[in-house]
DNA sequence: ATTTCGAATTAGCTAAGGCTAATATTGGGC
DNA sequence: GCCCAATATTAGCCTTAGCTAATTCGAAAT
């Protein structure tokens, strides 16, 4: 039946769209024009264009003037290049020792110039590993991502114990000051009071103490309910 | 007085071309058009195209209807690539695991998409490496590549101590028998009779013994007198 | 029900880097 | 010294992927 849809390789544009589009739709909807041009930083019209021929190819769907949602064989072609982008990141920093806010950019350039066996090559070598430096979860070389359920920690219920997963920013300044703040996957964090009108949350870290952080930080750090 | 050649990223094929060029003219001549068309494997006229480019860009000279020579600024982009592919080759066998005849394609990719900041931490990784897996000299990071005098053991004179240095070929195929043979840089051979008429050599190795190959595959074998 | 305004699309352009077919140049053989 | 074959170049086309300017669509507000 994938006769038909041979798998030819796809140019770096193509790549770049999918995962940008993967990443827009994930949570159900369409990704619209104007989102997807803002996060290549290309013109509306540049993705109109290249629409029309991902979708000739049967990578995604078109609803005109409505948006994009992937195909299978679409969203299978994202989730390639995620595994690949996430694997790269997480050995730079376990082997090259990159630190965990600069690795991004290198790992953006490698994904379209590595092969499958590549990339297995190094997560064999890194024994399989199942999430980035940033916590977000890497897919399986069969093409499975781990949905987990978590909650940023601006909307953290306050004096209930939570565990640290993911940050979710690529952003060097801001994975910088996380950093500083001893802010990375894997800590306990505990919101102790959250100030109106978007105001900071303080919270405890563990191991760390207490933070004051400000809500558009504390949308970005994601986190699991310790009992959950 | 380089900044009116303002580092501009250079494209992947620019890239390849540069590499290529280099290779042809490092004996000193001219890099033919049909020569150049021949090892990027694409027609003579997208050579005529894209020499005007790079001349025009002041990459490289060219001498209508004789061929093209690098400028020192298209040399140090030559070498710059030939520094990466190098540096990949030996990071790929030595911490990757891959076979010396199969890492060519893998850092023929790779070559155009890493930072120098990545090579030189892989440089770094390994010891800062004199040679590739193939025993091909990597140029520095300042630009520099060690001139020796090699000579194919196809014209090593007879019963004289020689060092196999280098193994100048990227095939696969050959690459794989040679290994099988024993015939890798850094062993000991010895002519001990040619065939005439192309005909075969025979030599023996050190470690190794007695081995018997055909002239095409003495000439990839680059070699230095022991007393020399 | 109409208007309006922002988002999306189409039209038409550019540059890189390929291609084939046609033309120009050069150097070797006579 | 001339001619031919090999090599190089030019002419003219294609695709990808970007752009701006012009147009069209749709949904929210009157």
């Amino acid at each position: 039946m994938s006769a038909l849809l041979a798998d030819v390789p796809l140019s770096r544009s193509v790549e770049d769209y999918l995962k940008v589009i993967y990443h827009l739709s994930s949570q159900g909807g369409f990704a619209s024009t104007s989102d997807i041009a803002a996060m290549l930083m290309v013109a509306p019209p540049s993705v109109s264009g290249m629409i029309r021929r991902l979708s000739d190819t049967g990578l995604l769907e078109h609803v005109p003037y409505r948006g994009v949602q992937l195909t299978n064989q679409g969203r299978r072609a994202a989730l390639r290049m995620i595994r690949r982008h996430r694997v790269l990141e997480l050995y730079l920093t376990e082997r090259l020792d990159y630190d965990w806010d600069g690795v991004h950019d290198e790992a953006e350039r490698l994904e379209h110039a590595v092969s499958d066996e590549l990339i297995d090559r190094m997560a064999r070598a890194l024994g399989n590993p199942r999430y980035d430096p940033h916590g977000a979860p890497i897919p399986t070389a069969a093409g499975e991502i781990e949905e987990a359920v978590l909650v940023p920690l601006a909307d953290a219920e306050i004096r209930v114990a939570y565990e640290l997963r993911q940050v979710d920013t690529e952003d060097p300044a801001r994975l910088r000051y996380l950093a500083g703040q001893g802010l990375v996957p894997g800590k306990g964090v505990t919101v102790m009071s959250k100030q109106p009108f978007n105001g900071p949350v303080t919270l405890i870290l563990d191991p760390g103490g207490e933070r004051v952080i400000g809500r558009e930080l504390a949308l970005l750090l994601l986190c699991r309910r310790n009992d959950a």
